[in-house]
DNA sequence: GCTCATTGTTACCTATACTCACAATGAACG
DNA sequence: CGTTCATTGTGAGTATAGGTAACAATGAGC
């Protein structure tokens, strides 16, 4: 407020710190041994969430991104035996996203190399300060992540 | 804390925050009609924060990438006339960019731009929580955005 | 049946950043 | 001096994440 600059600050900060981020995952996703990119990660966590398999457009709703991207993401994963695509037999147009025994396996593993991940992030921050940082990415991005079950 | 899973849901957060600060930057960078990415943005903005012109090697440092990196992004910016290669006379392996006229023209429209683009990702917080939030930013990035002068 | 919306995909493009190799230059030192 | 080594920027190529546009297949409304 004082600073007329200082939201452009705070974006520059927070993309500093997403690429940051970004690299961190990236880093422990490779030493986990699993060959999956952030974004993969992203969806197959997000797949989780869901209480039967979503469609395409349900993926991409929930990721926030274009249906195109989802198409590219799951052709990953499902080339990795992470996922499985089936057909909804009520609607011959869509297509179901399954998890696969794998692909569960993989998010166990998975579990574990974000986990590492945020605590190398997060480290500066106190369990105060990292909750009061929650609350306040939860009022900017609007709280719903729009997955398909409130997990 | 009492999520174990609460530092991976942060990091989600944070991603989903980051693409859509970068989508209404490219958004409000295009309605400025500045032929400008997002990166070129950054790279611009901290020229401006450097006393005198810096190397190349330097601007790589403050953006926290790789020295390639800078290079692609100062030749789009001197196609665009906005900065300028200049030997350095001291040392001929040392390339100094320099903000032209134009630049610094470019430079003021861009804050106009980013201005806008902060006011609406931020627009659900308060003033308080943007500072807040400015201050826990800090701490994770390290404050120091390893400008040449402090500005 | 005809028209229109939905769904996923093919094909292509962009932005950002990385690695590797290299040429030019400067510095250190016998 | 010359040899070796470090610095600096860049060419070439790659990866990742995403976006647009066009389209074929399907379903839905009249």
């Amino acid at each position: 407020m004082s600073d007329p600059d200082a939201d452009g600050l705070l974006a520059e900060q927070l993309l500093r710190l997403t690429r940051r981020l970004h690299r961190i995952q990236k880093r422990h996703l490779q030493e986990h041994a699993l060959g999956i990119t952030p974004a993969q990660s992203r969806l197959l966590r997000t797949l989780a969430h869901f209480g039967e398999p979503p469609r395409m457009a349900d993926l991409a709703e929930a990721l926030e991104v274009v249906p195109r991207a989802v198409t590219t993401l799951v052709d990953a994963l499902e080339a990795g035996g992470a996922v499985r695509r089936a057909p909804d037999p009520a609607n011959r147009r869509v297509i179901r996203v399954e998890l696969t025994d794998e692909g569960r396996d993989a998010l166990r593993r998975l579990r574990g190399a974000r986990r590492d991940a945020a605590k190398e992030i997060l480290a500066p921050l106190t369990p105060e300060q990292r909750e009061a940082l929650g609350g306040l990415l939860d009022t900017l991005v609007g709280t719903e992540p729009a997955q398909g079950a409130r997990c």
